[in-house]
DNA sequence: CCAATGCAGTATCGAGTCGATACTATCAGG
DNA sequence: CCTGATAGTATCGACTCGATACTGCATTGG
């Protein structure tokens, strides 16, 4: 069926349109808010440029330029890794924090979810999700998922958290954070 | 709740890096397949600069120039209309089609459609198709259906079609293409 | 009938994306 | 210690995109 084909490239459309529209307040491009997005919601071993390449789909260049601009601009900062010196850690500044704040969810999708009734809204988000992690998978891509809902999580006998990845203990707020190396439940 | 943005925003990306993988296997913009697109769909009242314009949500300068590069590449050709002459209609060229046909859907993006079992795939189709309105309405953007969903659409007695704002008669192969004034039915 | 207004489309400019390529620096393993 | 892999940067050219200014045609209202 093509239908469906359609409806997302209509949707990817009107979402770029936001986007830029979106974007413009800010005297920024599409790719700046979605980049902000990440780095807001990414935990310490997915803050990087490697990391943020990899969910955009892009290319180390591309956003090693964007990234550039950014921190021109005053709305993220560079921090080297302690162990692995060819690593450095975004994180937003609090001017970036205010811009993502103010622009996004974009307000006329979050008028067009608030159109929606609750149960047409949790039967839109549970296909969305189901779709999303088809889509991942056929892409080769990373789940991006939060780290508590990963396989490799572990909760250890006296409450701590692990994960079983880098086996290293994790403090609350960062189980909450996405991370490239999610691994999805199923 | 802005987990459904979340979502809306990582599908986003997704297709986005999709419609850049699959231009550039032909040397195009992703911009450049979603024109071709929506010129092999539209109906001989949006098959104009100004209706792509409003079907990407871009502006008139942009999409000039996106057209002027299609063009020079031999995949679409300008004809002017023959009642109104500042009026250009584009068409696909069979190069043209050849492209959009080798390109379109994206493969991976197929590939998850066609994971999904006929009911899921059923139920996300319809939940997409209702946001996709709510989000055209918020949008203040034209719905973009095809002709014969259109309310302005008429059946005459004699069997043939008319459409009831220009009041001119549609031969059949019209009424399956999208149209920039299109209705919806509510 | 014609002047004003508005619409369809083009031209041009500057900032930025994006892929490609080449490069540096660092790490990890034999 | 060397080899290969990984993280990130620098640079180039084609293109998008918004803004502004422009042309030519249509419509409308006096």
């Amino acid at each position: 069926m093509a239908g469906l084909s359609i409806l997302l490239e209509r949707l990817s459309n009107l979402m770029r349109a936001e986007q830029r529209e979106g974007a413009s307040h800010a005297a920024l491009q599409p790719v700046h808010l979605s980049s902000l997005l990440y780095l807001s919601r990414a935990n310490r071993y997915s803050d990087t440029p490697a990391g943020l390449t990899e969910y955009l789909g892009s290319t180390k260049g591309t956003v090693s330029q964007s990234l550039l601009l950014l921190e021109r601009k005053g709305l993220i900062e560079k921090r080297p890794d302690d162990r692995d010196r060819r690593v450095i850690h975004l994180a937003l500044t609090n001017e970036g924090r205010r811009i993502l704040d103010q622009q996004w969810p974009f307000p006329r999708v979050r008028e067009a979810v608030a159109a929606l009734s609750v149960p047409r809204r949790k039967r839109l988000e549970d296909a969305l999700q189901e779709f999303l992690t088809s889509l991942q998978r056929a892409h080769g891509s990373r789940s991006f998922g939060v780290c508590h809902t990963c396989t490799l999580f572990e909760r250890l006998d006296d409450g701590r958290f692990r994960c079983g990845l880098t086996t290293e203990l994790l403090v609350d707020v960062q189980t909450e954070k996405i991370c490239r190396e999610h691994e999805p439940a199923a």
